[in-house]
DNA sequence: AATGAATGAGCGTTCATTCAT
DNA sequence: GATGAATGAACGCTCATTCAT
């Protein structure tokens, strides 16, 4: 299956070529910043065939959504098939949290902009709900190795305290500290050079906060985290 | 001073007129949403006046956004009354983090555009540093108290582990899970109905992650919050 | 080469249409005058298209004034194209400048407005250089013919007097004269009714002053234009 | 009589204030740049005010012209008293024209604005005529000067040239050089580095080429200007 | 399928003038 | 007389979308 034509090969291509030029349009200018005129310019294709691929501008957006969150399923995957306690492999996916961050940092501002209801009505449902799976996925990916290590008995959650709540604060940091990063000029000012590796000690201290065996060890930490990037996170 | 003429009353008062008007425009569409036709529209007066409140629409969104900062500053402020040990006092601080991001959950939309170069550029740099102020004044509260902890050691904190980092992670957090909460129809599918309930006990074990003494107990953080909310967040 | 598509032909055509619709408006009202709306309604195309042919207001007015310095340099070759001694030629140069002035006379106008830094500014350099350069061509045409004069001994210019002075003052004289003309009504009070055929006297006089032979004598002088408007502007 | 009380004395100088300040904004930007607010803004008068003085913008401007057309004809009078031959009388009304032209060159700005119908129906009658007045008065302070040429014989004009025609002629030579000078930045590309001496010379050609004694002489020129300057405009 | 000219509602902003205080 | 807030028509310009070729 799936042996394309030259033909869908080439609207394939061209679709990624949109794309590729409409992101740091949107990137840096945010919804205003996305110009129907200035994407066929660059692509050197007329508007027309713009909209042949694309119905409307704010498909274009949720395409680049899409792709987002396309890559960060990849990696969340990837980060899961890490060998070791559960713990090392929860360190493994915030390694792979912070990975996406940093090399995806558009993804806050596209799902901002789908947020108003503006944009998101003229959106379609089938990537609508292609990015919703995607999250999910992700999701689950995390809880199975939280449920993976309460059934270990590495963790005991509090009571009425579900797996999905610990990914859901885990993220919470991870991406709260990204949008804070991003926008603020204050954090230098404060002595915060790398709030990357802060974030990392937050996390430690999180699950250390929650009891996760083992408790952490910053000689083991900075080991681990270059195993991790060796074996599963390499290539990116 | 500060004896207002009738006329000069007038005029604060249509400015926070149409800054109401504009709120909910800005929260619900962005800045696309913000239309000065609108607004004039709305508060009965016409554009040109509008204009001698607000140069740009550019100045009505910090102007939107100083409100705000002024708010959480009054908030961290009162908070950092609330008379008790470190920990407790940190607990009042994070009570008042949320409610701000309860109250104004707009807070993180206008810094947002502003961020857009395209948007900053247009804005008055008295409203910049104002918001800058503010932002300040906050951090230096809230580490303030943890550094308070430091001192009466109640908190040891690892080496390099600056009060302001702490201070980084802790409203990462808080408004990274607004962020997600506010974006995401997918939290209730994951069973979580009360993201901040949630971001309580992500602070708890993150507190005590540092081991922040005195170590959680869920039984008096419920009467704690009660003292909190009565002594010094009652009136909000 | 230059066939053109009939679409390519309705651009043009188009093109032509809004200028003689905006000229009007400029020569009558300035700068203020002209007035996209208006255009718009007037040619009975939308604005976005009139945005289509010029890139803002001011390519409208440098279009204007391309338009006329194109006759201009036209009418100049065709007079320098007169056979006849020097002088003769110089004279129907000066019925070229003076026909033009009087058929073109927004030429000043336009010229005006685009002295302004604020105009000038928005304006694309490839019309800028066609005027310096039709500038430049009319200038040493009349240039031409005087060093011709020079040459041929009919003309002796003082020590340090170029052509191109000589030039300078035809030219100020026929524009300042047509300026005053248009500018005020006191022409006629003070008796004189036709600034043109004046213009003509000064200019003899002017040659004669430089003792360019051979000097001026009204007899001729009458055939000699009858035989320059038939011979090479005839059909203007 | 016109003993001013201070009252009256107080309006004078905020009138003459107020066109201080407006004179510039209309040279560099044109009817256009002429912006009340702004004139408010640096005189420190409030708006109200302004229209006290004058009741549009309009008479703003034709006020300006107002005060150059008196200037103009204070230089011609003091001129026209220059003990001397008539030529050189009419060097040194030149002489006149030139530095008016020189410290000036606002006016023929003024004078164009004003031709715009749509600002001239804005106008008063009384400033108008004023304008008018002075423009005859030039004209006819130099065409005495041109008749008394004739009666004293340095001059014998051709049949149907009148005194009138010869001023329009001079006039045109001054105020067009003077246009070009300021419109062209082509003037120094064709080696003009000083185009007021090139009209001087063009006066003399002129002058010469009707004959009007006594036929000029460079050596003598330089000594008269420098006597006229001394003589009659010596405090300019 | 590809093109790109045409559309036109919509937007942010300006500014001469008025007039209540 | 002085003030300056209020007005609102007007303007230049943008840009997503359509559709004839």
């Amino acid at each position: 299956m799936a042996t394309l034509t030259p033909k869908q090969r080439e609207i394939l291509e061209r679709e990624a070529k949109i794309l590729d030029v409409a992101r740091p349009m949107v990137v840096r200018e945010g919804y205003h910043g996305l110009n129907m005129d200035k994407i066929a310019e660059k692509v050197s294709y007329s508007k027309g065939t713009i909209y042949n691929h694309f119905s409307c501008k704010e498909e274009i957006i949720i395409a680049l959504a899409v792709q987002n969150s396309a890559k960060r399923v990849q990696l969340f995957q990837k980060a899961a098939q890490f060998k070791g306690c559960s713990r090392h492999r929860m360190i493994a996916i915030s390694a792979a949290a912070e990975l996406f961050v940093r090399n995806y940092p558009d993804f806050f501002q596209f799902e901002r902009i789908l947020q108003l209801d503006s944009v998101r009505e003229k959106t379609s449902e089938k990537r609508q709900s292609i990015i919703h799976n995607c999250e999910m996925q992700c999701m689950s990916i995390v809880a199975g190795v939280v449920r993976d290590a309460v059934a270990s008995e590495d963790l005991e959650l509090p009571k009425q305290f579900t797996p999905e709540k610990l990914v859901f604060g885990l993220w919470s940091l991870t991406s709260g500290a990204y949008s804070i990063a991003a926008a603020s000029d204050a954090l230098q000012q404060m002595g915060i050079d790398d709030p990357f590796e802060t974030v990392r000690d937050h996390i430690a201290a999180l699950l250390d906060g929650f009891n996760w065996q083992p408790i952490s060890d910053q000689y083991d930490i900075d080991k681990l985290l270059k195993r991790i990037q060796k074996e599963v996170l390499n290539d990116e």
